[in-house]
DNA sequence: GGTCTATGTTTTGTATACAATATTTTTAGG
DNA sequence: CCTAAAAATATTGTATACAAAACATAGACC
């Protein structure tokens, strides 16, 4: 066994801030003052340091030279982007989970979208965007492409798209949702991809709409 | 004008080390000491410690805690991954760029294209790989999709992955790279897709027969 | 009164120092 | 001669200290 179970303060405060920028608890373009931080965390801003750069590299943090770190701003073309690089992605890993399913895989799965169903069950808005961007991590895992999980789930950031109300209603989401893992466990792999690619479609669709409001009235703000 | 013309040195150490790993200076597997390294680079630990972040996120090093930093070694399946990955993204920036392009692109696009040619037509591999690598990351910068070249240009590991022998013959490369540019200058965004796909899918089935390789007879070393 | 300059304060970037863990070497035992 | 424990060494992780740059404030000049 080579894994060890110490972890670096470095990795625990990169988890902190992700989880503090996730629920707004620091706000895009909020200004990240490593004393005031450092303070309140009990760490020196050694590790904070580190933490800036791995948060810069998922798009959460801008990293700007001698003026310091700042909280991002997804401006709306960069969240059509990103929803343009998901599209690509996630059909793919819903295909590859489809073709790799085992055991495990399946018990996961099935944890998640029932996670997932109680949410809406609930009606809490804000649950179910957690257990959304959950599910779709899961998945991405369960492809077993390293890359495409490493990549995806970097972008934590796709849970902070989620918050510009561009969500679908709930009852939609869920019976798209059903959809895919029904063909997962299935282990179709086309309708799998297609389902995926149709469910990211829509809110692309959305985000587009978005991004071209932006541009035209207000000059949209970066 | 709110950009800095000031460079961190953690900046610095990292494109040094970027630039070390690519070239093979440093060998995958090889580990990173961290005080041998700040003295060969003439920096303290400190910026190293970010640029060890920065480079694990892009693959290029792993980072064991308390163990050290070491150069990542890819695996075939992992280089099978990348490639799957490259697969889905580089064509839709191929046919985005064919959308976006302005002179100004035109311009640099051409540019990267004569300097591959050169290197072609010197038969000098080593550089071909590099101006390979430029070629398609300029390539996903005239897509305008940021999102896309950020994901893209963090996988510096791509021309790692070219060093495996599976780069195809130069002049079957150099056609294809013609034929795309020639329709990306055309504006045809479909036929851009179309090639860089072909393009890609060539070297990627390259890859998993490696991968099918590795996997039966020797046991797969990490 | 407004703008520019000079001074003081805050904040970042980097080096260094120290403590804790991993690695290597030495030494004792079977 | 090989194995195992213990000491010595090396290396990492973290905090702190200091220098340089950015920012804010106040004063002088037009």
């Amino acid at each position: 066994m080579r894994e060890s179970r110490f972890e670096d303060l470095a990795e625990q405060v990169y988890r902190a801030l992700r989880e503090m920028i996730l629920t707004g608890e620091l706000v895009p373009g909020q200004k990240l003052v490593q004393e005031a931080l450092s303070e309140r965390l009990g760490v020196s801003r050694t590790p904070l340091l580190a933490a800036f750069s791995k948060l810069e590299k998922e798009l959460l943090v801008e990293l700007v030279p001698r003026r310091g770190a700042y909280v991002k701003r997804l401006s709306p073309l960069e969240l059509l982007h990103l929803y343009d690089v998901r599209l690509r992605l996630e059909p793919l890993g819903a295909a590859e989970a489809a073709r790799n399913l085992d055991a495990a895989g399946r018990a996961e799965l099935e944890k998640a979208f029932s996670a997932y169903r109680d949410c809406v069950t609930d009606r809490d808005a804000a649950r179910v965007r957690v257990a959304d961007f959950e599910f779709h991590g899961i998945l991405m895992r369960l492809s077993r492409n390293s890359i495409l999980d490493r990549i995806l789930s970097s972008f934590a950031i796709v849970l902070a798209s989620n918050q510009r109300g561009l969500m679908k209603p709930m009852e939609k989401s869920l019976a798209e949702h059903e959809a895919l893992v029904e063909a997962i466990l299935r282990g179709d792999e086309g309708r799998a991809e297609s389902i995926m690619h149709a469910h990211l479609a829509e809110a692309r669709d959305a985000a587009a709409a978005l991004a071209a409001g932006a541009a035209g009235p207000a000059a949209g703000g970066i």
